[in-house]
DNA sequence: ACTTGAAATGACCACTGGTCAGCTATATAG
DNA sequence: CTATATAGCTGACCAGTGGTCATTTCAAGT
C-alpha cells in the first residue's frame, strides 16, 4: 500500500503522481497570482514547488498545458460556486451581479479565460484541447441547467444566456487588465475615460439588456 | 532642402525619420499578419525592414510600443472607414453588421485590440499610454457622433453604444483566435461547440439586443 | 542484498527583448 | 575642397526564456 503523503520522495504510484501534480498546480496558482502571466517562469515555478525544471515537464507537456489545467480547475470551481449561490426566481440583474462577483472573486479564472483562445490553446496538443473543450461543454451545461430554473427560461435560452455571459464577461473585464494607473497623475480626460469603462456596471447593464432581449424574442417568435 | 526619399541612407531630417519609422511600421504590419503576435521577433523585423535590430529601438522604445502604434493606426483607419460607410436611418442590425465587417476586414485591428490591455499596455511608458488613450477618446467621439445621426440616438446614447460595441467585439471575436482546427478530425460535440460560438451571429444578435435595450431605456426613463 | 526500471535532475540548446561602445555617413565650417 | 563634429546606425553582448535528454538516484520486487 502506497502512502498518500508525498514530501520530497519520488512519486511512483499513480496516486502519488497525482498528488505531486496537484502540488505543482497549487504552487503555480499562488505564483501566478503574484506575478501574472507574462512574468511567470517555469524555472521559478520549479524552485517554488521544490522540483527541478525538467520534472515539471514530466507532469505537463508545455507551460501552456499547465495553464490550461489551471484554467479548467478554476472554471469548475467557479461553476460549482455559482450554481450553489443561485436561487430560484432571481431577477436578471441579481443574476448578472452574482455571476460577475463570483467570477471576479476567483484570483485566476478571469486572467486565464481572457488568454485562453489566443495564447494558451496555441501551445497544447490537439487531444488535450479536445478534452478541455469537453470539460467546458460539461460546465456550461451544468450552469445553464441551473440558470434555466433560476431565470425561468427554456433550456435553449439558458444555454444561450450562459454562453453570451461568458463573451460579455471577457469583453467587459478587459479594462481591468490594464496596468494600474491608480497612483499616476493622470489628466482628467483620461481619468474619465477609465471611469466610464468600469467593468462592473458595463457588465451588469449589458447582461440585463441581453437577458431581457432573449426573453422578449421568445414572446414575439413562438 | 532634404529629399523626401529614404532608401538605405541615414535619416537626418525629421521628415526622413518619419518616413523610416513608417517604413518599419509597414514591414511590421505585413510580418505581423504572417506570423501573429507571439512569433513576431524584433530580430526578424529588423531583417525584413532592412535595418539592424538596435535601430528599431531608436524608433520605438519597446516591442509593445511598436505594437501600440500599429494598433493606433489601425484604429484610425477603421474609424475613418466605418464613418464613411455609415448611412442615415440605418437599422440596428445593419449597423452591427457593418461594424463587424469593417472591423474584421482590417488584418491587424482585432488581434491588437484583443491584446491591448493585458499585454501591450504593460510595457509602454506612461506618457505614451496617456497619448494613446487620448487618440482612443478622439476616435470614439468621432464614431459616436456619426452613429448618433445614423441610429437616431442622443449623443450620450451614441457614446454608450460605441463603447459597448467595442466590449462586445472583443468578447465575441475571442473564439476566432483559437488555433485553427479546420482540418482536424474533431468529435461532433466539439464541432458543435465551435459552431455555436461563431463570432458573427454572436456579435450581431447581441449588438442588436444592446442597442434596442439602450433605446428602450430612454423611453421609460425620461 | 541485489537488480531493475522509472522518476528526477540540471547542464545544455536555440532562442528572446533590449543595450551600448564604437563605427561611419553626412552637414557644415574653414 | 577638405577637416571636423554630429548623430544615425550597428551587431556583439547580456540576462533571461521554454524545452530536452543523457545521466543519476532511489524505491519496490525478488
Amino acid at each position: 500500500m502506497s502512502a498518500a503523503i508525498s514530501i520530497n520522495q519520488r512519486a511512483r504510484s499513480a496516486e502519488q503522481k497525482a498528488l505531486r501534480r496537484q502540488a505543482v498546480l497549487e504552487a503555480a496558482e499562488t505564483y501566478f497570482q503574484e506575478v501574472g502571466y507574462e512574468a511567470f517562469s517555469m524555472a521559478q515555478l520549479g524552485k517554488r514547488s521544490g522540483v527541478a525544471k525538467g520534472t515539471l515537464y514530466l507532469y505537463f507537456d508545455t507551460r501552456e498545458a499547465l495553464f490550461l489545467t489551471l484554467y479548467e480547475q478554476s472554471l469548475m470551481r467557479w461553476s460549482r460556486g455559482f450554481i450553489d449561490a443561485l436561487s430560484d426566481d432571481i431577477t436578471s440583474e441579481a443574476y448578472a451581479k452574482l455571476l460577475y462577483r463570483t467570477a471576479l472573486a476567483d484570483g485566476v479564472f478571469l486572467p486565464l479565460l481572457i488568454r485562453l483562445e489566443h495564447v494558451i490553446e496555441h501551445n497544447v496538443a490537439i487531444p488535450r484541447l479536445i478534452e478541455s473543450k469537453r470539460i467546458f461543454i460539461e460546465q456550461v451545461e451544468g450552469v445553464a441547467k441551473r440558470s434555466a430554473t433560476a431565470l425561468q427560461l427554456s433550456a435553449a435560452q439558458a444555454v444561450e444566456v450562459v454562453k453570451t455571459m461568458g463573451v460579455l464577461l471577457i469583453g467587459a473585464t478587459q479594462t481591468d487588465q490594464s496596468p494600474s494607473l491608480a497612483d499616476e497623475a493622470l489628466p482628467t480626460d483620461v481619468q474619465n475615460l477609465i471611469a466610464s469603462f468600469s467593468s462592473e456596471p458595463l457588465f451588469i447593464k449589458n447582461a440585463v439588456r441581453i437577458i431581457e432581449g432573449i426573453r422578449a424574442e421568445a414572446l414575439s417568435n413562438p
